[in-house]
DNA sequence: TTACGGCTTACAGCTTCCTTACAATTCTCG
DNA sequence: CGAGAATTGTAAGGAAGCTGTAAGCCGTAA
């Protein structure tokens, strides 16, 4: 399902935000503070972004600027009490895509946002047409299959995306060994088997820094592994 | 410019909204009903289109669902004087991007035109170049269906051009081998066969300085062909 | 008939995968 | 805290799989 990510300061609106977002089957994650929503527009990944205007500290045309000029595509729905014409024209100049009004009802929120969704063009699964970034060094494009790791290319074997691919989908959550082996192998039944083990330690031999203090793909004993972003 | 057509039956609406979108630069189209607005919409081939939803004879959500059941994917404003909840929600499940209550400020109209616009990827122009460049020293004429390299004429069959033609929509993204052959060869079954890797083999040997060590037409295990340029 | 384009086949060469074995690390329990 | 158990990391080699490409056949058009 598609990724939300929430930036607003009053835990009243982001939890009811939240809990709304996620009855509709999105995965929602909240930031309380314009630095905070920048941070985990990085981390988090999200497909669409509910920025509030009036943040503390760092105001929201800050966060929406600051957003686009690191290059960032995803689509950004205004949501604020400043109902001035002045205001909306200038939270689209900046790069925004939809401007709500509060008070606001909540279907038509919804709407907006499905809308939004619909046309930057991202499936039911979260199918990013962009470019996934995994913390500050590494770069994955899904349409043409390659990786950069600061800014040159890194080879992988088919298996070896495939898996990338599998962690990315969950990426902050975990994936379990027998998840990764239906996704990426398609066994039916759980084998025993250190294959997946043995394609996590190459992936980390070419993608993190130091392979053997991993920073992006971490282990999750008895379970599986993670890939933090 | 970008082409936007307006579906509006009040007159002096209509004017001034054409006057508005012109001054900013848009060639602009009106329909005054709702059927004269599908006409216009295949006619005149809009980049936008902004609809009202109280149109006499064909209300606007009856022009926009047989739009989309068209299979047009051209993005719709919709104008209406009905601010309800449930109209609104109504709108975006048919397929709407945007709607925006009367009386409207002129000023946020526009910003939301021209948000909508840069959402839907569509440029200060068309996007229909004939000539297409590959590297430093490809030329590819679409409408002659010529390729040059160095000023100087390769000929390719008429299934080479094809194969290069079909990479080229997908330049810098996958073309897998299944996709190639629906389009190139229009195969609906996916019969194994190494045709496609021999065609491309023929494009590499025309095209490629190394053809053992393409730069262009690049492989992608286990997927099929990508285009660098 | 000849020339050409298009397709299949065959095989060589290379890449990729998976298994296994052992090392290193982490956890558990006395 | 320490020993043993459980779990994960990693290197290596043979097997399997994939792609590049040459050769040949067939149908069609000149």
């Amino acid at each position: 399902m598609s990724r939300i990510l929430v930036v607003e300061d009053n835990p009243d609106l982001a939890f009811g935000l939240r809990t709304a977002l996620e009855v509709e089957g999105y995965q929602v994650g909240v930031a309380e503070d314009g630095p905070k929503g920048l941070t985990e527009a990085r981390r988090f990944g999200p497909d669409l972004i509910i920025l509030d205007l009036m943040l503390p500290g760092m105001d929201g045309y800050r966060v929406l600027r600051s957003l686009r000029e690191s290059g960032s595509d995803v689509p950004v729905l205004i949501l604020t009490a400043r109902s001035e014409e002045a205001d909306k024209v200038l939270g689209f100049t900046t790069g925004a895509d939809d401007y709500v009004t509060k008070p606001f009802g909540l279907l038509e929120l919804l709407a907006r946002v499905k809308a939004l969704l619909r046309r930057a063009g991202v499936g039911s699964n979260g199918t990013h047409t962009a470019i996934a970034q995994i913390g500050e060094h590494l770069e994955v494009n899904l349409a043409s299959r390659t990786v950069h790791r600061d800014g040159t290319e890194v080879s992988l074997t088919p298996k070896e995306f495939e898996l990338l691919q599998a962690l990315l989908k969950r990426r902050g959550a975990v994936a379990s060994r027998l998840e990764l082996l239906k996704e990426v192998w398609d066994y039916s039944a759980a084998v025993m088997t250190r294959t997946v083990d043995m394609h996590i330690a190459e992936l980390r031999r070419k993608l993190e820094e130091n392979p053997s203090r991993p920073r992006h793909i971490l282990t999750v004993r008895k379970v599986g592994y993670r890939l933090e972003t």
